[in-house]
DNA sequence: CAGGTCCATGACAGTTTTGTGACACTCTCT
DNA sequence: AGAGAGTGTCACAAAACTGTCATGGACCTG
């Protein structure tokens, strides 16, 4: 991630967009504008923004077709996206989310808002982009490989213990609810019992707490697990 | 959030404020009110709502202004606020989401049309709140790890003595009445004996103070507790 | 300094939350 | 079909945490 992420800010309510751009500027974002979706994909391709704040109704090129031609273009597929929709637009925001928007806000939101979501979108961008492995302490894993070591050595891991580390090591340190967990992991509707996290918790720790190691993953009464960092 | 969000109404059209508070406690907020500028910051500092509703055009200081100190203040840098204009005043309105504003009403406004903004506006506060790490004199606490340090030592807590600690850091060196803390930890109705809550305090205390160490906690007798800054 | 109020502290019994081993099932591969 | 790995639940054990109380000390007031 470069020292000022560059974020491209496509939006035609020319209020709306200077207020971001005001925002963000403020913020130490390096920011470019555009009110038209070609000129948008012109942009991209030129200066590969680290995320982009796109408004679903724009001039020329509705939002979703931005979108969608920037996640067939494999350079600019992994590019964070937030949309912008007008309030009530729910059925936007699903076909935006499955098309592959990041998140999305609904107008009229708060700059402080906008700034967290761009804040969020970058951090979790992190380890995706790259497809490279991650590195926590000892611990590292590569997505591509499906493979994991610690201190070197060879963990073997099942396939759920493998999601539930990934998701871990993508949020080192922060504290993950079993909610969080079986939505990130099982999926959002999955029903299955929470505690039933423990469990999985249990057989990763056992398979990744190699004799004699230290506990990587940290139990926090009340609220879930964390990886120690 | 708690159960019933506390709102504070800044309003010096006393049938307007009125008509307002009538509906918001209809609706299960707990609603504060003042018109006045000055006294708002005060009930501010006092009992944290959980958002302002904030007129343009109020006695003693304007309204950009109790919205801009609130901004500068750390502890309520995060509270969402509802600006109310009148017609036409679109400079005020940009002036205040520049300031951090997190959404306007234009009077005349209808009642239902107040609600939905506040409830979005506090639904979309949660996950902004969570943010930064709370630091007050050598003592640090990471929400989201949900991990205190004194000196750099890490310090074990328990779920209620953390969330006590979050407490007396939002509010630095600020006087918390037993009930003021019954409230915000345990719940608006709970019925813990109050005595329950010096338990805690020392519970705390002997987590937080290392050998050796100063006692961040005073007491204030027959008054409460507050961190030492 | 007597008497009262308020607070600190240690103990404790009851709850809640988490750890753990076992088990039945499903899937895949052979 | 049989073997083997991986999964989701359960029941019980082990920890961790809680709320209350009784006691004694600190502080105040007259």
């Amino acid at each position: 991630m470069p020292a000022r992420p560059k974020l491209l800010i496509v939006e035609d309510d020319l209020a709306l967009a200077e207020l971001i751009v005001w925002h963000c500027e403020a913020e130490g974002y390096v920011v470019r504008q555009t009110a038209d979706g070609e000129e948008a994909l012109l942009m991209v391709a030129e200066q590969m923004p680290d995320a982009i704040i796109l408004d679903w109704m724009i001039r020329h090129v509705p939002g979703i077709e931005v979108l969608r031609r920037l996640r067939r273009d494999k350079a600019t597929a992994q590019v964070p996206v937030i949309m912008l929709t007008a309030r009530g637009e729910e059925e936007d925001r699903i076909r935006g989310l499955k098309t592959g928007a990041d998140d999305y806000m609904t107008k009229p939101f708060s700059p402080r808002e906008l700034l967290a979501r761009i804040e969020a979108v970058l951090r979790r961008a992190r380890p995706v982009t790259g497809g490279q492995s991650l590195v926590v302490g000892d611990l590292e894993l590569d997505p591509v490989a499906h493979r994991v070591t610690r201190g070197g050595a060879p963990v073997p891991l099942g396939p759920t213990e493998f999601r539930i580390l990934v998701h871990f090591m993508e949020r080192p340190g922060r504290v993950q609810s079993r909610e969080q967990l079986l939505d990130a992991v099982w999926g959002m509707d999955s029903d299955i019992e929470l505690r039933t996290v423990d469990v999985h918790i249990r057989r990763l720790r056992k398979a990744i707490n190699l004799p004699g190691m230290a506990d990587v993953i940290r139990t926090v009464r009340s609220a879930g697990y964390a990886l120690e960092v």
